[in-house]
RNA sequence: GGCAUCGUGGCCGAGUGGCUAGGCAGAGGUCUGCAAAACCUUGUACAGCGGUUCGAAUCCGCUCGAUGCCUCCA
């Protein structure tokens, strides 16, 4: 696809708090690393928002040309339930809960989550890099930031010295925190912790004598911690600086800023250019979480087995919805919200798909240069989808128009609009073209409903209307609507 | 309590100093045997109170309300 000259594209970044104009470090390629799930349980929809949103980025960047090379992890170890001495390792947790080996738990839900995603049309990541295979880098790294005295050893864990390197660097920066403002505002550290302050967190943590995930270590044999493996992993591949760190808004803090400590400790730079946040996406006002049980999971979604939706939705609906959105800012989940996203989208598809039909004139009165050039703007406005979705619908009107001769446009107006149209829908936001999916049966069905229809013609025209009613509405409640036009019946699925 | 973000019409949701966001619902119309679907047209808005400005929903201040983070969370 053609890299469009004299288009800048602009992000919001958290850093910040500023639309910036991107600029990659290396001209043309683009290092992005996003924050993936920790595989304990299946993902929610709230966990798939963050990485429908990174995909838009993802498949827009590609769009405009970039090689990128998009770092995503998989969390297998290392997430401790709170930050207690006596936290417990996730996944390790709810191995014990099921009775069952880690490794089953972390392939289990990592399969989940692959699959949702795919479900969701998300593009795969170019690495997705775990946890567990990258001890070996965590624990050189650890012995970097301790040879460089960010960190100290503590009855064989290892924690990293938030007010040490607060002498020299500034904590908090990315979530603006002042480390006077922490320290004023936290609880006093029991008795038993080996941290020197409440702010300071694990890098390492020696495993009580039941833990069965544990590794050797020159400190102890323990596991590593969770903020560690984001800093390897996007390091390794993606260098010491590289372009794009994206994440939940929840990670913002500390998970986030203690990246960036980690990273200016061990390497002396800044780890990443544009940090980009994608917002929550809250049930009844409240964000979706595991912890609360206030979620809903993509799944039940699909099949309609839930308390809240009413009906089912298509996986292209729910994405649809979520990019109706911007992904900075919160998106409430409703039954009647996604009955209004479905019905517009259906409209949508239905233009897109009438566009082939549309008559050709010699002479175009559509401006379809000025209305891509519209469309990308808004892409290029920090990834402005719900902008781009309403200037979709602007061409749905075009099309319509075109349908009723009260527009007219070119041979070359029409290729324009529908490549253009199949661009901004399938290869940008990712939506499936489910029509041509379903090809296949689809001619066997037309086949028996243009029967139906010509049954159903014959009765009206004998003035037959029990019969010809009894036709119209028995397909409607299987899901099958009969369009009466002027040219005849043609039916659409629901 | 601290930090951050937000408060837009019946609902969802963009925008951000002067120019229609968009979708859904509602209303009117075209079409139809009647409908449905489709298409066309269309209304109500920027939490409250002050301030800056020729002009503010948009900037500033205050008040009220909500959410996120401050323990794990996309």
């Amino acid at each position: 696809m053609a890299l469009y000259q004299d288009q800048t594209l602009k992000i919001y970044n958290s850093m910040s708090g500023e639309k910036e104009v991107f600029t990659p470090i290396n001209e043309g390629n683009v290092g992005m690393y996003v924050c993936g799930p920790t595989v304990y349980s299946n993902v929610h929809l709230g966990n798939c928002r963050t990485f429908i949103s990174f995909d838009l980025v993802f498949r827009y960047l590609k769009h405009l040309g970039y090689k990128v090379r998009y770092v995503r992890n998989i969390t297998d170890a290392g997430h401790l339930e709170n930050d207690t001495d006596s936290g417990e390792d996730r996944i390790a947790k709810k191995a014990r809960i099921e009775q069952i080996e880690p490794m089953e738990v972390v392939q289990r839900y990592t399969v989940d989550f692959h699959n949702i995603l795919q479900k969701f049309n998300n593009l795969p990541p170019s690495i997705e890099p775990t946890a567990t295979g990258h001890i070996v880098e965590q624990i050189e790294i650890i012995k970097t930031i301790l040879e460089k005295g960010y960190a100290y050893e503590a009855n064989g864990s290892v924690y990293f010295d938030v007010l040490k390197f607060n002498e020299d660097h500034s904590y908090g920066k990315l979530s603006g925190r002042a480390i006077e403002d922490m320290i004023a505002n936290t609880r006093e550290l029991s008795a038993q912790s080996d941290k020197k302050n409440p702010q300071d967190f694990a890098l390492w943590k020696k495993a009580e004598p039941q833990h069965i995930m544990r590794w050797p270590s020159p400190w102890s044999d323990g596991f590593p911690g969770w903020h560690l493996e984001c800093t390897v992993m996007s390091t390794k591949y993606l260098g010491e600086e590289f372009d794009i760190h994206g994440g939940g808004m929840d990670l913002k803090f500390p998970h986030h800023e203690c990246e960036i400590a980690q990273g200016e400790a061990a390497t002396g730079k800044s780890p990443v250019n544009y940090w980009l946040h994608a917002n929550m996406l809250t049930l009844n006002g409240k964000k979706m979480a595991k912890s609360t049980g206030n979620f809903i999971l993509p799944e039940d979604i699909f099949t309609g087995d839930n308390d809240i939706l009413g009906k089912s939705f298509s996986p292209n609906v729910a994405r649809f919805f979520i990019l109706q959105a911007h992904y900075r800012s919160i998106l409430d989940f409703s039954s009647e919200a996604l009955s209004a996203s479905e019905k517009g989208f259906n409209r949508l598809m239905d233009a897109y798909h009438s566009i082939e039909e549309l008559p050709v004139s010699s002479a175009s009165e559509a401006t379809i240069s000025a209305w891509k050039q519209n469309c990308y703007d808004a892409l290029n406005d920090d990834f402005n989808s719900p902008i781009l979705i309403a200037k979709l619908f602007d061409a749905v009107k075009m099309i319509n128009s075109v349908k009723d001769g009260s527009l007219k446009i070119s041979e070359g107006d029409k290729e324009e609009l529908k490549t253009s149209m199949s661009a901004f829908l399938f290869d940008i936001l990712g939506i499936m073209d489910a029509q041509t999916e379903a090809s296949l049966d689809a001619d066997k069905l037309s086949g028996a409903v243009n029967l139906l229809i010509q049954l159903r013609a014959e009765a009206r025209s004998n003035k037959n209307f029990a019969l010809s009613d009894q036709i119209r509405d028995q397909l409607q409640e299987i899901g099958i609507q009969l369009n009466d036009g002027k040219d005849g019946t043609t039916f659409s699925l629901n």
